[in-house]
RNA sequence: GCGCCUGUAGCCCAGUGGAUAGAGCACUGGCCUCCGGAGCCAGGGGCGUAGGUUCGAUUCCUACCAGGCGCACCA
């Protein structure tokens, strides 16, 4: 369609209808409603300026050698819009081919050259997570579904924070806890982690080993309790992750780069261009060379690296991997890192653009109408595996992905609980188990499940209007693929949903005509399958009854 | 002070420079002797403020106001 407008525009150009060196990009889109026709482009509008000519002009000038055996007829309209009215036969052929590809509906072609790598949650392994990682998980997950979905080479990656301070601390937290139940009065770590989850932790250890690490040297009791607490830990962050659909294909040990000196070698190569120099006895990445505020220090005065310098040597890793694009998910609270971490990537001699961080902003529950704090250390943060309990995953996937990842999210607690039936994911599934619930009836019924009817018997406006809604489904997906929205999706499986609502209140499929029933049960069978692609985009059940 | 995000219906949010800005919740009134009423149909209500760019701005730019989050040799 775009080709048949491009080419009316050139024969028009070569007719001397209007000038113009350079066209602009076509742009079809569904005009707000059903009179302005089924796709209009702005395209003469865009056109006017460059050729000094009266929008109108060139609209007719085109309209006029568009001769393509679809169009049934283009109408211009407004300031110099031109709609275009297809056949009829376009959105049958279109149905046809939805069904044609069947369960595949809604996954595209293979894109080739770039590799993906999508980074997401990546919580410290120091207790549980809590729903701000949550709505990361949700969105990671769902975001490398629909960009598989859409033909993008995607691996998801989880970098566990296992060498550094906070590791310590969990050690330190737990080696209390654990002279505490042994009857000991000890003072707790100033950085200590609070949470109930480490009381829990060394509890195992007392009910496994009893006293046995009690006369052990202090500081090897930490290396053990370290390891111990490292891999309850991670243990436990699997499971809830696993609770809440979320997979990833490899988990990423930051150890694994100190044992393998990369953070030096790192280091060495950065002093060796001149990107790393020495001041008041630490090393300093010159990140102001590459827009940062300041530079950053990544080997401290005592010798040990920062939080920074392993990052640096993890991206540098990413990259060497062959990854092409580093797509990495950060809550809102690690933004201003964003600067510096480009910066590193740029003085390794990569482009600042292969990484592209998306800042997911801040969950706020509420509960009883007051703000629950979130803090991991007060212990008093409630965990996804708590919402996960209250609210069941589908709901809760659901609710943190139908918003824009630029929002903050108020996520009350309450009226989840309370008011779960009335959240749209139940009116999703219920479209889905409603038309599994109609197959089941017209099996029964004896309908012919497998006829290839004749769809153009499928013209009231509710049945067109549903057609159209999944012809739409390939291009959002290409759409929100392209633009890291996954919310789009959640938004489009609703709108979608709803059609097929208003359908099934217009439309019988037991009772009627046999050919017309037949056609209808086709349609509806697409619909589910596209319901059921979409939700498991998102990481939703597709459920058959509820 | 500097940086990032947000401000759209009573509430909570969509919205790709286009035509009469859309869903849900809440509210009001209708719809099953019939495929699942967790449903459908109808109704009222509006882009933070002030400029600018444009044929055209909720969308882009600037300033201001308001809310959130950052601004470590912590992670």
């Amino acid at each position: 369609m775009n080709h048949a407008i491009y080419d009316a525009a050139q024969q028009a150009i070569a007719d001397g209808a209007f000038n113009a060196e350079t066209l602009p990009q076509i742009i079809l889109e569904v005009p707000p409603q059903k009179e302005f026709g089924d796709y209009a482009t702005n395209f003469a509008l865009q056109a006017a300026k460059a050729a000094r000519t009266k929008p109108r002009t060139i609209a007719e000038a085109i309209v006029k050698r568009l001769k393509e055996d679809w169009l049934e007829k283009a109408e211009i309209a407004g300031p110099g819009f031109i709609n275009f009215y297809l056949k009829a036969d376009v959105i049958y052929d279109k149905l046809a081919a939805i069904i044609a590809v069947g369960e595949n509906y809604g996954t595209l072609d293979k894109k080739q050259g770039e590799r993906i790598q999508l980074e997401y949650v990546s919580a410290n392994p120091t207790g549980p997570l809590h729903v701000g990682h949550g709505r990361g998980a949700a969105v990671g997950s769902a975001l490398v579904n629909l960009m598989r979905a859409a033909g993008y080479d995607v691996q998801s990656e989880y970098y566990i924070n296992d060498a550094g301070n906070q590791i310590d601390n969990l050690a330190a937290s737990v080696n209390v806890r654990y002279l505490e139940l042994l009857g000991q009065t000890v003072e707790f770590p100033e950085n200590g982690y609070h949470g109930q989850d480490i009381v829990a932790t060394a509890q195992r250890i007392v009910d496994g080993y009893g006293d046995k690490y009690l006369k052990m040297d202090a500081s090897e009791r930490l290396n053990v309790f370290k390891e111990l607490a490292l891999q309850e830990k991670l243990a436990a962050l699997k499971e809830d992750l696993a609770a809440f659909n979320v997979q990833f294909d490899v988990w990423f040990s930051e150890r694994t780069l100190h044992q393998a000196n990369a953070i030096q070698e790192t280091c060495d190569f950065l002093l060796g261009n001149g990107n790393i120099y020495k001041k008041d006895g630490a090393l300093w990445l010159k990140s102001t060379a590459y827009g940062d505020d300041k530079d950053r220090v990544v080997i401290r005065d005592n010798g040990v690296p920062t939080y920074l310098a392993a990052d640096i040597a993890y991206h540098r890793n990413k990259l060497e991997r062959g990854f092409s694009t580093l797509i990495n998910i950060w809550g809102a609270d690690h933004h201003g890192y964003i600067c510096r971490v480009k910066a590193a990537i740029e003085a390794m001699g990569y482009e600042g653009k292969a990484l592209e961080v998306l800042i997911l902003q801040m969950v706020s529950l509420y509960q009883n109408g007051e703000l629950v704090k979130m803090s991991k250390r007060t212990g008093q943060s409630v965990t996804l595996s708590e919402l996960i309990e209250e609210v069941g995953t589908d709901a809760a996937r659901f609710f943190f992905i139908m918003r824009s990842i630029d929002s903050q999210l108020d996520f009350d607690l309450d009226l989840a609980k309370s008011k779960s039936n009335e959240n749209p994911v139940y009116y999703i599934q219920y479209a889905h188990a409603r038309i599994c619930s109609i197959f089941r009836q017209a099996e029964e019924a004896g309908l012919n499940i497998a006829a290839k009817p004749d769809l153009t018997r499928l013209t009231m406006p509710a049945e067109i209007d549903l057609i159209k809604k999944m012809a739409d489904y390939e291009d959002e997906i290409a759409y929100a693929a392209k633009e890291r929205a996954p919310h789009r999706i959640a938004r489009y499986v609703h709108e979608l949903a709803g059609a097929f609502h208003s359908f099934y209140n217009q439309c019988r499929i037991m009772g009627v005509e046999p050919e017309i029933a037949e056609a209808r049960l086709v349609l509806v069978g697409a619909v589910k399958n596209t319901i059921h692609h979409a939700l498991t985009i998102l990481g939703v059940s597709a459920p058959e009854k509820m």
